[in-house]
DNA sequence: CCTCCAATATCTGCATGCAAAATAGGAGAC
DNA sequence: GTCTCCTATTTTGCATGCAGATATTGGAGG
C-alpha cells in the first residue's frame, strides 16, 4: 500500500501556517529573543510572522501545553518564566525518561545508531577541544535525542523532546563553570562506553547521575545569576 | 449581607471555550463515544457543542499533541487509532514515571496524602469485592493520580496525565480477564505496603513490574478482540 | 457492470469582523 | 503630589466570511 505513494514524488504541499508559527515562536522563546514574561500580542506577532490572528492563536495554545507560554484568560498570554523550582522537575523527568531510553537502547538499537551516536560524541569531543560552547551544545543535544530515539519508543522520544524546550532554555541563561563542562565530558564517555557494550544496568545509573548533575550545575548557575 | 456575599462570591468567570472543548471531546473519544477512525467534521462537532469552528479548532489542535487525534492536512482530523504498539510504548513510558514517582513519593509525601491513598486502596477493594468493575477503574486510577501527585511533581503530574488519557482508551476496548484483575489487586496491596513503609526501591520495582503486567494483559485483550 | 472523468457540493485553512473585557490615561478631590 | 474614578483605546475571545483543496455524484465510454 505504501509503495504507490513512495514512489510518487515527495507532496510539495505547504506546511499548515500554524505548525510553522509553532516553530518559529518556540526558536524565539527557546533562544531568548522573546525574553520570559514578554506578553505575546497578537496583533504585533502577526506582522512579524505573517500570518493571521487565527494560526498564531492555535500555535500559542500550543506552547502552553509545552509550558513555553502561559496563558492568561481575557489578557492574552507570556512567555513562561525560567523558575528553577520548574527547570528542576523538568530535568528528574528527563531523567527518568533518558534512563529508560538508555535501557531500551541497550537491548534494541542497531549498531548503526550505535555507530551514529558515536560519531557525535567524537564531534562533541571536538568541540570541547576546540573551547567552541555552541558547538558543544548543539552536539550534545544530538548525542542525547538520538539516544532517545535509538530507544525505538516514539511515545518515550515525544514526550523526551517536549520537556527538553523547556529545559533548553536555561542554556541561553545560565553558562556552566570550565569544570563543569569537563566533568560532563567524563561522564559522556562513560556513557558512550556503557552504551557500546550495550551494559543497560550501568547505562540507566550513569544517565540518572548525568542528568542529577546536570541539574545540581544548572540550579547553581541560576542562583549566581540571581545573586548577580 | 447580601451584597456583601455577592461581592465575595466565588468569580463567575466563563472558562474559555477552548478548554470546554477540549475536556468534552477528550472525554468522547477517552470513552469511545466517538470511535477510533471517526472524522472529526467541523460543522457538525461546532452544532454538537454549541461553539464556533475557531475555539473548537484549537481543542482539536491540542488534542493532537495529546495523541488523540491524528491532523490530516486539508482534510482534517480523525480520532486517532488504537494501536498496539502504541499502547505498549505508552505504558512502558507511564511505567518508567510511576517508578520516578513512587521514588519521590517515598521520599517526600506527606503522612495525609499517603493516608487518603490508603483510603482510596480500599475504596478499591471494596470495588473489588462487589465485582464492580467500573468502580474499580475509577479508584484505580485515581490511586495512581494520586501516587504520581504525591511525588510533588508538576511537571512529572502532567506529563503522566498526557498520556494516561491515550492508555485510558483500552480501557473501553478490552475487558480485563478475572484471573488478571485478581492479581492487580495483589500488586495493588504489596504497592499500598511499601509506600506505607516508605520503602523506595521495592516500590519502584512493584510498580515497574506492576505496568509491565497491565501492559501484557492489554496487549492480551487486543490481539483477542483483534481475532473475534 | 466496471472504470474513468468531470461537474458539483462540501470541507478545511486562513483572514477578518464584532462585542466584551482589560488597560491606559487624565481630570478632579483631597 | 497622589489617590480615585471615569472615559477612551487597545486587546482579546469568539464568530463568520472567503478561497482553495478535497470528497462526491452522475454519467459517458469501454
Amino acid at each position: 500500500m505504501g509503495s504507490i505513494q513512495e514512489l510518487t514524488a515527495p507532496r510539495i504541499s505547504r506546511r499548515p501556517l500554524h505548525e510553522e508559527a509553532v516553530d518559529q515562536l518556540r526558536d524565539l522563546i527557546v533562544q531568548g529573543q522573546l525574553a520570559p514574561g514578554t506578553r505575546l500580542n497578537e496583533r504585533l506577532l502577526t506582522g512579524q510572522l505573517g500570518i493571521s490572528r487565527t494560526p498564531l492563536r492555535e500555535a500559542i495554545k500550543l506552547l502552553a501545553t509545552e509550558g513555553l507560554v502561559e496563558l492568561l484568560p481575557n489578557r492574552g498570554a507570556i512567555v513562561a518564566p525560567i523558575e528553577p523550582a520548574r527547570v528542576a522537575e523538568t530535568l528528574q523527568v528527563m531523567g527518568a525518561l533518558e534512563s529508560l531510553a538508555g535501557e531500551l537502547a541497550c537491548r534494541q538499537a542497531s549498531d548503526e545508531r550505535l555507530a551514529e551516536i558515536r560519531a557525535l560524541h567524537y564531534e562533541m569531543l571536538a568541540m570541547h577541544a576546540r573551547g567552541d560552547l555552541a558547538g558543544y551544545f548543539k552536539s550534545n543535544q544530538a548525542i542525547h535525542m538520538k539516544l532517545v530515539e535509538a530507544a525505538g519508543n516514539a511515545v518515550l522520544a515525544n514526550a523526551y523532546r517536549q520537556l527538553n524546550a523547556y529545559a533548553r532554555r536555561v542554556r541561553f541563561m545560565a553558562n556552566l563553570s570550565k569544570e563543569r563542562w569537563d566533568e560532563a565530558v567524563r561522564e559522556h564517555e562513560e556513557i558512550l562506553r556503557a552504551l557500546t557494550e550495550r551494559d543497560a544496568p550501568k547505562l540507566k545509573a550513569l544517565l540518572r547521575d548525568h542528568l542529577a548533575a546536570k541539574l545540581a550545575a544548572v540550579l547553581a548557575a541560576l542562583a549566581e545569576r540571581q545573586a548577580a
